[in-house]
DNA sequence: TTGTGTTTTACGACCTCC
DNA sequence: GGAGGTCGTAAAACACAA
């Protein structure tokens, strides 16, 4: 899950329909070892200080900040690839990158132990084939599948009327590009409680408002207890008379700290709240 | 094509922490 | 008081079976 389900989809992108149908040949399109995200939930915090936060982001992530709806409509996110298009070479090239460089590019990258399931893919899309408009990848078998590129190829336009909507509208919510997913998902399987700095940053690249970011992750993680949930279930089924499951970590509605998952690190978002718990959710 | 179920954005309410 | 956490939910987007 996870991950896969960005891999595995693919499908049109924004404006258009995003999901397609069927598990498709994923593990060529964005990554080599997808499966790798399968067990992410398995994360854990390495406390290893010795990686040395990085510095803020190279220069791709020029995109202004928006805030809120002026977000949409930001159809091709931003031509550097956002995150991951390294450097301006081959597609292939523009791709891999190691554990090494997320460390560089992520500063709290030391949060997670071992090499990165998608470090270690050393395979992302190309991403800074945008601004040569790349061409749409091969369909898949099913014939559903769009380009995996298709993202590139969408011009930057203004939002329509239409997609600048509040709630009450009768359209209020957009789709993500699958670009965007990849990346906050690749952001949430390194730490699911984004830092502020690295909020503003993705938020930039991404062509999203720091809002939305900070919604997505919320959102990702109300995904990831429910999932915890369900297997929970299913274990609790599957144990013998009289098993009695583990406690809840935790409770309640809100606050910051009161992370309600097991080997859940504590939600802390950036250094400007200085008392938070430093142990584990705060690197720098 | 349509009905139904699931997933994805987005928000409000409430909470904790500084 | 503000920021950001969870929880619950609305509604769009989507998948899929009939």
């Amino acid at each position: 899950m996870y991950v896969s389900y960005l891999l595995d989809k693919d499908g049109p992108m924004y404006p258009g329909p995003v999901r397609h149908s069927g598990g498709l040949n994923l593990a060529a399109q964005n990554f080599v070892g997808a499966p790798q995200y399968a067990d992410y939930g398995g994360y854990h915090v390495n406390l290893d200080s010795s990686q040395s936060p990085g510095t803020a982001w190279p220069a791709p992530y020029a995109a202004p900040l928006r805030d809120d709806w002026g977000a949409y409509g930001q159809g091709a996110p931003p031509a550097a690839g956002a995150v991951h298009g390294l450097n301006g070479g081959s597609p292939a090239a523009a791709m891999a990158y190691s554990p090494a460089e997320y460390h560089h590019h992520h500063p709290h990258a030391h949060h997670h132990a071992g090499p990165s399931p998608h470090c270690s893919a050393g395979v992302m899309q190309p991403l800074n084939a945008a601004a040569a408009g790349a061409a749409p990848e091969p369909l898949s078998p099913g014939g559903q599948r769009r380009g995996l590129c298709e993202w590139m190829r969408k011009p930057a336009q203004p939002p329509l009327s239409s997609q600048v909507k509040t709630r009450t509208k009768d359209k209020y919510r957009v789709v993500y590009t699958d670009h965007q997913r990849l990346e906050l998902e690749k952001e949430f399987h390194y730490s699911r409680y984004i830092t502020i700095r690295r909020k503003a940053e993705l938020a930039s690249s991404l062509g999203l408002s720091e809002r939305q970011v900070k919604i997505w992750f919320q959102n990702r993680r109300a995904k990831e207890r429910k999932i915890n949930k369900k297997k929970l279930q299913q274990a609790q089924r599957q144990q013998p008379p009289g098993w009695v499951p583990p406690p809840p970590s935790d409770s309640g509605r809100g606050g910051r700290s009161s992370g309600t998952f097991e080997n859940e690190p504590v939600p802390v978002t950036e250094g400007v709240r200085s008392g938070m718990n430093s142990s584990v959710g705060m690197s720098f």
